[in-house]
DNA sequence: TACCAAAATGATTTTGATTCATTTAAACTG
DNA sequence: CAGTTTAAATGAATCAAAATCATTTTGGTA
């Protein structure tokens, strides 16, 4: 079947999206959504105005772009970020370590986030990848016997982001920077302060308490599959 | 003060702008900041367009507004929520149980605050004024010894609301209802794990019987999935 | 009743997103 | 290569909706 004959264009083409997608969040980041006009972006990217909606439906659809992108670029450093080797507790601090960093560094586009979301489902998609970073450390982690299990992972999760947010939030509104403490104090509310060590048991002779944990784990991921 | 000899119209004034941001809270609610035209939020107040702009700048000035009210009504409802005589962790719960609940029902309008948001810091006094209400309860809490004070207070605010918040997106996202399990799992972590938690009743301390009758559903829901 | 100022109106202007007829560039063909 | 076809790019024109403002209405006052 037609091996797709048209080839080098394809080269030029993202090469021009991507152009574009750059103009775009430095002008959504500067000046918000609804401050952001299509000729500055278009300026900004060497374009006439045409051609942006050439390569996006609409103003909406150019945001979701630069949001889906940003996320998808953060997954791919969240996975540089971790050490493969550590166990789950120091993965679980790199990751939160990049991850505050990192919406701090890029706040603005962190908050058009939610501008595009309301609209559709698939909006989200890199968002939901980058979370599985999170659920998959868990989840070795507790596999492992690693981490206690008092919680289940996803409310953890819930704690773990909804925690980062809200605190580079107040950071950036006081001015402040990046703090420390906010890791260490989260990661020891979140693994119950004894670090590295789970429940009284240890993993090696859980309690019934542990098993039914460990079942509602599983129960979590088949609805997760049922669903998805 | 020379007694304000108009007044009358100082309240068909204020009702009238409440009116507007009644009618300005539905609309932008159903359609969201950009789907909302000021055509049909003054038509929905019975008001001509123009009308809307004596009592507001713009449009952002107007999504303020409503934002605005809404957290002043959130303090409002969460200081008559929480019981005077309770002690710490027992307001704690209240005021979680009734932010959770209340974000949830007003998903909207919450989502519509971080609209507002970006422009001027003044936009967030209500916002913050809400958030003392967690704070005063901390801060008493921890005068009378009752709560634990290894994290410092402004980061326990942000795990606290923080957490909330992003549990209330997620179960949005998955159109699911208020759970629980939530708010005691949140408090057993910020309070130091004393209370019970996730499943409903003997969670706790699970019997081999239970388990065995877990493990049969689960191994259930896997054989029909199978059939697919 | 006549007057004034505040409040309200909605037609008009302005702004900015989106479209589309036209032009330009690239790819292909013999 | 010149000629032809298809894809990409342009920017002036259109359109929707926010914001303005000259005019009218209302309510209070003497």
């Amino acid at each position: 079947m037609s091996a797709t004959p048209r080839n080098t264009s394809r080269e030029r083409i993202e090469a021009r999206e991507s152009t574009i997608l750059d103009a775009a969040e430095g002008i959504f980041s500067r000046s918000g959504f609804d401050g952001a006009k299509i000729s500055d972006i278009a300026r900004a990217a060497s374009v006439a105005e045409g051609t942006v909606y050439l390569y996006y439906k609409n103003k909406r659809d150019l945001l979701a772009g630069v949001v889906g992108r940003f996320w998808s670029q953060l997954t791919q450093g969240a996975e540089d970020a971790i050490d493969p080797q550590a166990d789950a507790a120091q993965q679980l601090e790199q990751l939160a370590r990049y991850h505050l960093q990192s919406i701090l560094d890029q706040f603005e586009v962190v908050s058009l986030t939610y501008r595009a979301r309301p609209q559709q489902e698939q909006d989200l998609d890199q968002v939901r990848e980058y979370v599985r970073v999170f659920d998959r450390i868990m989840q070795r982690g507790v596999d492992r016997g690693e981490l206690p299990t008092d919680t289940p992972i996803g409310q953890l999760r819930d704690v773990f982001f909804g925690t980062l947010e809200f605190s580079a939030r107040t950071l950036k509104l006081r001015g402040q920077a990046y703090d420390h403490s906010i890791v260490s104090n989260l990661l020891s509310l979140m693994l119950g302060r004894s670090h590295g060590n789970a429940g009284t048991n240890g993993a090696n002779n859980p309690s019934n308490r542990d098993l039914m944990q460990r079942l509602e784990s599983i129960q979590e991921q088949l609805d997760k599959r049922g669903a998805w």
